[in-house]
DNA sequence: CGACGGTGTCAACAGGGTGTCGAACGCCTA
DNA sequence: TAGGCGTTCGACACCCTGTTGACACCGTCG
């Protein structure tokens, strides 16, 4: 159990300090793990195979990461500040009606995901097990659905959109059924919809359960 | 552990035969595994503890269920035969409109899953490691979303409903809506919607998306 | 009656995974 | 040349799964 003087970011977990051909190793482990995941699933990744995989031993491993889970934590973190930024970006960047606005927002957030779908859809699944993936999880969903709910109390304020269930339940359900929705689509299990019309089809529910039409009333000044 | 007639069917898992005495043992390891599971998650249920829960070693139990994946197939098959046969209650069922008709439907499913919600949620946690618990997931969906588009186009064909995203695909999204917000709702991880509102909100969203209105047009005869 | 086979039971084992500990190995600095 | 420190890994302790082989119980059939 080494003791943490001060890790740079991410602090709580990760190892303790970075250094030049230490962080290679780092590098190396990351990404065999992502690499990995495109293979198999995420508990037939063993620690064992990471550290092959970087070309280190098994001990060795735990000199880097605390577990394996932090590789993923690792991993998942920066596919998650990348969502994070997008949706941001999108957000802030104007569009010339609701339809484009939100469709750029879900569109946004969607991109770092389909494209780390290995990250993503190993990260659904460790979140049974591991409540670190799950409370990243969870934060990234709380602050998708607050700002969801207020971008939809804005639209009614300015009479864009009629009144209807509390905005932040609403926004609860449309950022849940993106989530499974997005997910069934990469991971292929289920009844999904197709990768090139996902963004279509929930855009088209969003825009009826806010709006109440296909088209919504008014455009963005 | 709300007894389940439900041996015979599902031939290829489970143990050979049914006997007496055997039957006992049967039972008080599925009870002992849904009460197990309402205390910690379904990861942390070792096949230990399920044997000593039912009073038997650990080989023991594998004379009567081939592994804790089967354990939970068995009280999962349960659940889901309940909800299969609610929601088909529900769909014939006469309603004085669409809205009372989906809600019953939307309820309908929701209350078993609800009920037993310990299973729910181990069945959610398994679904990642265990193909045996995805493919009884996905067919479920798949029913449920193909069974939504036939009513969805129903309702278009009469003209209760307006044209919109094309039927499979808005089944699609809402049915993995329900199943996800569902999920939180009793997992309580991430935002969530209150259990009381919960059928209330995901009919709300189902109303607008199918019909594009709070209050569809016309009522069923 | 008594051996016989199916049902039911478990101690012991094999196998594979995780996380830890302590010895050792460079390499830079004094 | 000696230490100190970052780094590495062999060996170990532990936990869990699933299997094996011996054995006990019991109804039944020769």
């Amino acid at each position: 159990m080494p003791a943490e003087p001060t890790p740079a970011e991410t602090p709580g977990r990760g190892r303790r300090a970075a250094r030049p051909s230490g962080d290679d190793r780092e590098r190396a482990i990351l990404g065999t793990a992502e690499q990995l995941l495109t293979q198999r699933p995420y508990a037939d990744v063993s620690v064992d195979d990471l550290a092959r995989g970087a070309g280190i031993s098994r001990p060795t491993f735990y000199f880097y990461f605390p577990s394996k889970e932090a590789v993923l934590l690792a991993l998942l973190d920066a596919v998650v500040a990348e969502a994070r930024l997008r949706r941001d970006t999108a957000l802030r960047h104007p569009a010339p009606d609701p339809e484009r606005r939100w469709r750029q927002v879900i569109a946004a957030i969607q991109e770092p995901f389909r494209t780390h779908r290995a990250v993503t859809l190993a990260a659904a699944e460790a979140r049974a097990s591991s409540p670190a993936v799950r409370e990243v999880w969870s934060a990234v969903m709380e602050r998708f659905v607050t700002e969801t709910a207020a971008e939809i109390d804005a639209e009614r304020a300015r009479g864009a959109a009629p009144p209807g269930l509390p905005s932040r339940e609403l926004a609860t359900a449309l950022n849940w059924m993106n989530e499974r929705v997005l997910h069934t689509t990469f991971a292929g299990h289920g009844p999904a919809v197709g990768e090139a019309d996902v963004v279509d089809v929930l855009l088209g529910v969003w825009l009826r359960a806010i709006y109440g039409e296909p088209h919504p009333r008014g455009s963005t000044p």
